[in-house]
DNA sequence: ATCAAGATTACCT
DNA sequence: GGTAATCTTGATA
């Protein structure tokens, strides 16, 4: 299968809430030596350390938190809950802090690997496939994507994002973030509406 | 050195 | 609808 367009630099530089709302309907991709996974972007969350309580560069540069303050383009990735890793989009420019939660694909390339990496099978049911990859620490189990892929330049690694198979525009919701204790108020969650791999509706 | 919190998920009733 | 699992981080001493 021929992928789309890579995303390149300009593009991951474009300020928060313009590129969160571009991201629904674009590939997430690894291709390491063998193996191709993608998925489509579903679902997303924005965080903006300058004025976002709830996002890790609130408080400032951290061990952690240090690729958040990178220019756009490369990649996040945190363990949540002691538990299941999450991935984001850094965006903007250097020293913003600001970065796009991954929260959910629709797997497209590679579906068999992915019910590998998350349930240890390649036959799955159909109400398993829509569990794949329906969630920030469903999706990256899914996709093979660890702690060892924090930093990951996707301008130039092996993880990156390419433009739609759809020519047209999905229709989007924007609607306030989800698991969060700290500024719920902001309405920075945008997903693809009616598709059935969003995390929650 | 110690501690509390957390951008979640799976499984239970 | 409730909650256990599990561990890194960042703050405080």
């Amino acid at each position: 299968m021929e992928l789309p367009l890579k995303l390149n630099r300009e593009f991951y530089k474009q300020p928060l809430l313009d590129l969160a709302r571009k991201l629904p309907g674009k590939l997430l991709v690894k291709s390491t030596g063998s193996e191709l996974l993608a998925g489509k972007i579903v679902e997303v969350e924005a965080y903006d350390g300058a004025t976002d309580e709830s996002a890790h560069s609130f408080n400032g540069k951290t061990p952690r938190t240090e690729v958040m303050f990178k220019e756009g383009g490369y990649l996040y990735v945190y363990l949540s809950y002691g538990v299941h890793y999450c991935c984001n989009i850094v965006t903007g420019n250097k020293d913003e802090g600001t970065a796009i939660l991954i929260r959910a694909l629709e797997p497209v390339i590679g579906i068999d690997q992915m019910a590998i990496n998350r349930f240890g099978k390649d036959q799955i049911s159909v109400k398993e496939k829509l569990n794949l990859t329906s969630g920030p620490g469903k999706l990256c189990k899914s996709m093979g994507i660890v702690k060892g892929d924090n930093g990951t330049d996707l301008v130039k690694g092996e993880i990156y994002l390419t433009e739609s198979f759809e020519t047209n525009q999905p229709g989007i919701v924007q609607t306030t973030r989800i698991g969060i204790s700290k500024a719920k108020e902001l309405p920075w969650r945008f997903y693809i509406k009616d598709n059935p791999y969003v995390s929650r509706k």
